[in-house]
DNA sequence: GTTCTAGAAC
DNA sequence: GTTCTAGAAC
């Protein structure tokens, strides 16, 4: 069984011409970050935004959030910011591509985890659907669960900066015990809140929220595309309304 | 982070 | 008997 390696990030991050990736890890870069597809997607759509290694800023210092939250707030905020606003650029692409395939869109989370599995800092860009075989135990889930509290919503991180120094000193510990314990809780629907009995069963629930999302997608757009057919009618006709304006006169013609 | 698999759970 | 979880990986 080869052992993993959980250094891969930062091999990454280093790299001075992120182009020199292959296509099927790069997603796209900036001069301060890259974005990689998650190699093992935990959604439809996953991804991966790194800080790239620029002095002053050390690979050690960016070897994981809370080693960067040790750094002067000033500095880690900036890093923080930077990631965040890349990460949103990532989030437009991925909503493009969403109404590209899908004919709609639905969220898309940005955040950290509370304790990382791999080494150097990583913003996951993960849309909430959850569905993918590679979501394979509670563990998976349990991370990115969006109120369970292991996930850390960049929202919330970017918060800790604003508020007390006491507070922040108590966030930015993210320790362990804390936080790893919540991987081990009930599965629940983050959507619905319903509990399930294990991961099969847990996935059976996502995919038929999925489908009838889809369904329900499906008729709206139906029901649109008539609207508009018979708006074009009656524009022909020089009725003055819109269809779903009109009052219903019980004419047929 | 994953894979593999023993044995728990059903 | 089969499904599923959870701990080891030298």
């Amino acid at each position: 069984m080869p052992m993993p390696n959980l250094t891969v990030l930062r091999t990454y991050a280093l790299k001075p011409n992120p182009t020199d990736l292959p296509s099927s890890v790069l997603f796209c870069h900036t001069e301060t970050s890259l974005t990689i597809f998650d190699a093992y997607p935990k959604a439809m759509f996953h991804f991966l935004v790194l800080p790239r290694v620029i002095p002053p800023t050390t690979t050690s210092e960016l070897m994981s959030l809370r080693s960067l939250l040790a750094v002067e707030k000033e500095r880690a905020w900036g890093i923080v910011e930077m990631l965040g606003k890349d990460a949103e650029q990532v989030r437009g692409m991925v909503e493009d591509e969403m109404v590209k395939r899908y004919g709609f869109k639905w969220d898309i989370w940005i955040g950290f985890h509370s304790v990382p599995s791999m080494e150097h800092l990583h913003l996951h860009v993960i849309s909430s659907d959850l569905i993918s075989p590679a979501l394979k135990n509670k563990k998976h889930y349990n991370s990115f669960h969006p109120k369970l509290g292991f996930f850390l919503h960049l929202k919330d991180v970017l918060s800790w900066f604003d508020s007390d120094p006491s507070y922040f000193d108590m966030m930015s510990g993210l320790k362990k015990d804390q936080y790893e314990p919540l991987l081990k809780e009930d599965l629940v629907c983050w959507e619905c809140d319903k509990a399930f009995k294990n991961i099969p069963a847990l996935k059976t629930h996502l995919q038929g929220i999925w489908d009838e999302r889809v369904r329900r997608e499906k008729n709206r757009l139906e029901k649109k595309r008539k609207r508009d057919h018979e708006d074009e009618e009656a524009a022909a006709t020089q009725t003055s309304l819109p269809s779903n304006k009109r009052v219903d006169t019980g004419d047929a013609s």
